[in-house]
DNA sequence: CGTCTATTTGAATGTACTCAAAAGCGGTGG
DNA sequence: CCACCGCTTTTGAGTACATTCAAATAGACG
């Protein structure tokens, strides 16, 4: 049940096995059907989400209806709306399960009491924010200098197990296309090679 | 001249006089001048840098020769290319100033020393980088759902100083357009009220 | 004043979009 | 097992927004 935590906090720090005992007893499992929200637009965001089974979205709508998927995330990936989580504002997103999935979640008040009694916290917790703050430097870039091809061919080598997994019409959403177009693009590419 | 850190730091964090100085104490004070480097391609980045006056972008330069402006910086913020300082691999941006400038310098030796002896430091590095992520995220989202027209209106709202001080072309190339769009843009808006 | 750079304007082009509909796929119930 | 339904993916036609290329105008700086 830990296993997937465990390996992702061991790659970052060394924390003694009793330390991460006191974190997976502070953890609250829970289980998300396909199509269940973990939160939804106007909640407020007050966990942490490790995902260690299953794949999850975190997506907005816009004026016109369109879902626009921020970020995918899978077993070792965590889930927030980090705007909501530190700021106490309703969430402006939402985050349900694109499969039957299985987290473990953590609050505010449980992630204080791990700064103060896990000494490697902290730096577990400050290397997650760099790393997900890389990847988000890393999503501007390309959405910033990529064409849809581009970003489309980006994203299968980026992430070769999600575009396994994921329909494609979520893929697309997640790349700032519509279906079609990258329904074009893949027959493109198809074509070409 | 450590005023700027001064309040910005106390925004954050409860931080004694006697450990602010601890801070100042390890940092290193830096001018540059007008299109001067504070980093180059290839470089290491070996430095978060503070501005304390002045203005710098982070940008790169893509195969056309364009160049992307990733993120402006002026006085408040901090400039790093955070791929290049944390992993230790030769940076792929480049940091310059847009204007005359101030900075105070902080390697990581220096980081890592005021984590131990400055109580405080680890919960204010922690919120920049929050800060820093949740700014990068609504980025994401602008570039993923925003018309050209628009991002130039949110860049208008959200950085109203920013916008005053920098060359058009400089924002266009950080709002992903041509300066020709937007200059189109603000033709067409200027009409329009 | 002259040079260099920034900004604007024009015309043609292209990438990705919208709207519309067909084809494909998967699950459910008769 | 087949027919039907809902949802996903593909295809087609027309369009729009932003781009490219080219050039004129405006502004800044020595």
């Amino acid at each position: 049940m830990f296993e997937v935590l465990r390996s992702h906090i061991l790659k970052r720090v060394k924390m003694p096995e009793e330390e991460f005992n006191l974190v997976t007893s502070l953890m609250i499992p829970k289980k998300l059907r396909k199509r269940q929200y973990l939160l939804q637009e106007g909640d407020l965001c007050k966990w942490l989400a490790f995902v260690s089974k299953g794949c999850l979205r975190h997506y907005s709508v816009d004026d016109s209806g369109i879902e626009h998927i921020e970020r995918f995330g899978i077993e070792g990936w965590w889930m927030v709306d980090i705007e909501s989580f530190q700021s106490h504002k309703p969430s402006a997103g939402n985050i349900d399960a694109l499969e039957d999935s299985e987290l473990l979640l953590i609050d505010n008040d449980s992630m204080t009491r791990l700064s103060v009694s896990v000494p490697t916290w902290d730096r577990f917790y400050t290397a997650v924010l760099e790393d997900e703050f890389k990847a988000a430097r890393a999503r501007i870039s390309d959405l910033m200098t990529a064409s849809a091809e581009e970003r489309y061919l980006h994203f299968v080598e980026t992430y070769p197990d999600l575009f396994q997994r994921v329909p494609l019409h979520q893929i697309a959403s997640y790349l700032a296309m519509t279906p079609q177009s990258l329904s074009r693009i893949r027959k493109e590419l198809a074509a070409r090679k």
